[in-house]
DNA sequence: GTCTATATGTTGATAGAC
DNA sequence: GTCTATCAACATATAGAC
């Protein structure tokens, strides 16, 4: 199976690549569906709208990654017990899922992690998109978080989490900024060194404002 | 002076406001001619063509931003020499300006850094702008930080470099996302709050990745 | 500098043949 | 499901009167 995707597929593909790289309204239908080698009228008779074929794309893989990162937690969790995990481990649950994602060969998983990068940034999809789809996991994990920092107030968990958020979001955008800006010593292409290096420094960074772990 | 500012001054005003909140594609030459309560006609005959007009919007704040922060570095380090400063006070010098920035009751400035945190993200105008713009201070940054870490090696540097710009522009876009997220025990609106929170949490980061101070 | 008028192209969406 | 043909609305940009 999975041999000839299927027209509204690459209608979904070709969308997830192009609003990831250049955002709503940067893109065309047209523009979507000469990439995906289809007519443009089976944009609107898949999904209707452009606005309902971007919710589409953002919905298709949310699902797939929250049940990926619910694991990974898990498995953290279950690995300590009957004690909480480590710090360092949880942090790891929930970052480095995405790492694998973006170090591995499928090119749709990037333009979605990107696209997400997108929606996080913007101030009209992001406060609705990502509420709907990623809050649910997100509470959790903060409060698995709590669990770890008890002496943590609550504004600093949240904000610690933003912090977090954001470093993450600007490494899946890869403006590659960081090539030029680094004379080519670190590149935002190594996406394994960069999680190597993320991981610790959120770390410490929640250690620092939420009191010290145990 | 400044008592009623020139048609366009006003047309660069507006356009800031909505490029910040739509980004480049997401807002016609109308709807900031409308803004600014001046004919369409007029931004073409100030300023040619709208890439050239998101440009103009972008550079005009720059020299001013770029002025401040080097001020903001100067004085730390003349407060701590002869010797190297404190990492914590690099990272204050870096962030508190923008801090008080997003703070202060300017609504004008308030726009400019949330456009920033739009390009900053932008795969199409990122790269190129920032670049520009604000690769020399922030190559400067990066050498006063070395001092300060000796130990670092150049890769964590960099990446470090990018996680603290990721947090920070997460908090340029104030998506809101946050206020929904805790139940509104922290709100994106306090912002002296988040820049509180922020150093310590990046000056922590840095301490980790980077090897200790002195 | 500022406006009116307009040129020229593109947009998202739909109606209807196959 | 897929295509052709077409729509009205809107885009950026310019030419020329004032």
């Amino acid at each position: 199976m999975a041999e000839k995707p299927s027209r509204k597929t690459r209608i979904l593909d070709a969308a997830e690549q192009l609003f990831a790289e250049h955002g709503y309204d940067g893109v065309t239908l047209r523009q979507i569906a000469t990439l995906a080698h289809v007519d443009v009228a089976l944009t609107s008779y898949h999904f209707g709208s452009k606005d309902n074929l971007f919710r589409s794309v953002f919905e298709r893989r949310a699902v797939v990654l929250n049940d990926v990162r619910a694991q990974a937690l898990d498995a953290c969790m279950a690995a300590a017990a009957p004690h909480p995990p480590q710090l360092e481990a949880v942090i790891e649950a929930y970052l480095r899922p995405l790492g694998d994602i973006q170090g591995a060969a499928d090119e749709g998983w990037r333009h979605y992690l990107s696209l997400v990068a997108w929606v996080n940034s913007s101030t009209e999809w992001g406060n609705e998109l990502m509420t709907e789809y990623f809050n649910p996991f997100v509470q959790r994990f903060i409060e698995v978080l709590r669990t770890v920092l008890p002496d943590a107030d609550e504004q600093a968990l949240f904000w610690g989490y933003q912090f977090m958020s954001g470093a993450l979001t600007l490494t899946f955008a890869d403006t590659r900024r960081m090539d030029r800006l680094s004379g080519g010593a670190a590149s935002s292409t190594k996406t394994a060194t960069g999680y190597d290096h993320m991981i610790p420094f959120v770390a410490a960074g929640f250690r620092q404002i939420c009191g010290h772990t145990h």
